[in-house]
DNA sequence: TCTGGGGTCCTGGTACTG
DNA sequence: TCTGCAGTACCAGGACCC
């Protein structure tokens, strides 16, 4: 989806690849695809098009996607709000002040996941290379599917041409001989367009863009950069890699130094393996009471070792987070003794935490826990059986992931989150299960 | 002008251990 | 027993991405 500096950026020099001067297109539809074989998929507008699928009324109007509480963001926006300056991740008040006649859907990630799961099914019938980046953009390596499907233009052409027909969005692919100039490519032709940048084109493609289109330079790089002087890619190549790494430390350093090349040896992987889980949640309005915010460190503990668990994970360390009304953001980590996926553990740790910042009536914003270091809960439990410490527990925890299975997240509830609820009206026709407090 | 939520990666500091 | 050192783990925060 657009929403990184990429896709906020300026247009290439040679935007659709009309041609440059005094040589063939240096990047388009019509470029040579020789070598191309990295495809860089990405939905347009993905949430907002999702979402005209099922209010077909509101084609061709502006319409935004996004939370409807006051401190809501957007998630998504048509093409013609974002002609009026509206874009994702803009807070729903300024959107709603710079397109005061569009129209607010909430979002419908189930929707959004079974679409999808339809596109990402293209994808792995064109080739089993695919690498998934979120719900609407993925890598695919087409070198084996060449001989079936043809050339990497001629592949992204009826990936486009099925992506419509099946699922009826549109999406924009970029070609190219590695990933980052694919992304960057599919960024700079959106909505609904395609664009090859040759092997042999890449540097002159690179060097005009300004440096906000390298992956992984947001707007705090950005400044360094304009700091040393350096405002264009290309600029950034011409820059000794001993000054890069000295102003943005090696890895950073190293990792732009490639890129303004054009150079990215990262392959097409699959989707690798988690590293961390976590939930968070914004208050509707800032928080000074001890009670409700541990009532939501409670159900954000439960809802993050639930996922655990459904994921066959454990977890090694927790993190609490916090944010303060004037948004200074904090975290704490805690690494466990032993490996854990218990909600009751979560929660501990993450009490622990809270408790240990001493705070007096602060203003909260959020709060959030994460829980890091995963592993297979498998040979864990394997370990736990030595050291049933937490049996009870661990049966309670599954229980509640029973329950929840069959009659939805409002079965069953810890006592002291159903005290929290209370004057809320029901809404599961289910009468919640309670837990022990925690 | 007001900043969500789910993540990853990197950096620098500190503590621990052999 | 103490000290210095290097490697490693942990911790906290920042930046970035979608």
């Amino acid at each position: 989806m657009a929403r990184s500096q990429l896709d906020r950026g300026p247009h290439a020099a040679y935007p659709h690849g009309t041609g440059r001067p005094g040589g063939g297109p240096v990047a388009g539809p019509d470029a040579d695809d020789t070598g191309c074989t990295v495809l860089h998929v990405d939905m347009d507008a993905f949430y907002a098009s999702v979402s005209l699928l099922d209010h077909p009324e509101l084609v061709g109007q502006p319409v935004v996607v996004g939370g409807s509480g006051g401190r809501g963001v957007v998630l998504s926006a048509t093409y013609e709000a974002r002609a009026l300056g509206v874009h994702s991740a803009m807070p729903m008040g300024r959107a709603r002040r710079l397109a005061p006649h569009a129209v607010v859907l909430p979002p419908d990630h189930r929707r959004y996941a079974e679409v999808s799961a339809g596109v990402m099914e293209v994808f792995r019938s064109t080739t089993p290379d695919v690498e998934p980046l979120s719900v609407d953009e993925a890598f695919l390596d087409v070198r084996g599917s060449m001989r079936r499907l043809g050339t990497p233009r001629q592949i992204a052409g009826q990936i486009r041409a099925r992506v419509l027909d099946e699922q009826g969005v549109t999406c924009s692919v970029g070609v190219a001989t590695t990933k980052f100039v694919a992304k960057l490519a599919s960024s700079r032709c959106k909505p609904d367009g395609l664009c090859v940048v040759p092997a042999d084109g890449v540097v002159e493609y690179l060097h005009p863009l300004p440096v906000g289109a390298l992956w992984g330079v947001g707007e705090k790089t950005a400044e360094h950069l304009e700091r040393l002087g350096l405002r264009t890619v290309g600029d950034v190549a011409h820059t000794p890699r001993t000054t890069l790494l000295r102003a943005l430390g090696e890895a950073t350093g190293a990792h732009l130094a490639a890129l303004a090349w054009g150079r990215d040896p990262r392959p097409v992987v699959g989707r690798p393996a988690e590293k961390s889980i976590g939930a968070e949640e914004t208050f509707s309005s800032d928080v000074d009471d001890e009670a409700v915010v541990l009532r939501e460190v409670l159900r954000l503990s439960e809802l993050t070792a639930a996922r655990l668990r459904a994921g066959g994970l454990v977890a090694r360390t927790v993190v609490l987070k916090v944010r303060f009304a004037d948004f200074a953001t904090i975290t704490r980590s805690r690494t466990l003794d032993e490996r854990t996926d218990v909600s009751r553990e979560v929660y501990g740790a993450a009490r622990a935490l809270w408790e240990a910042l001493r705070l007096d009536r602060a203003r909260i914003r959020l709060v959030g826990v994460r829980v890091e270091g995963l592993s297979s809960a498998a040979s864990a439990h394997h370990q736990m059986r030595l050291d049933d410490r937490d049996r009870g527990w661990r049966e309670a925890d599954r229980a509640t992931d029973r329950a929840t299975a069959r009659f939805g997240s409002a079965s069953v509830t810890s006592a002291s989150l159903l005290r929290g609820r209370r004057g809320d009206p029901g809404s599961s026709g289910v009468r919640p299960a309670t837990r022990p407090e925690v």
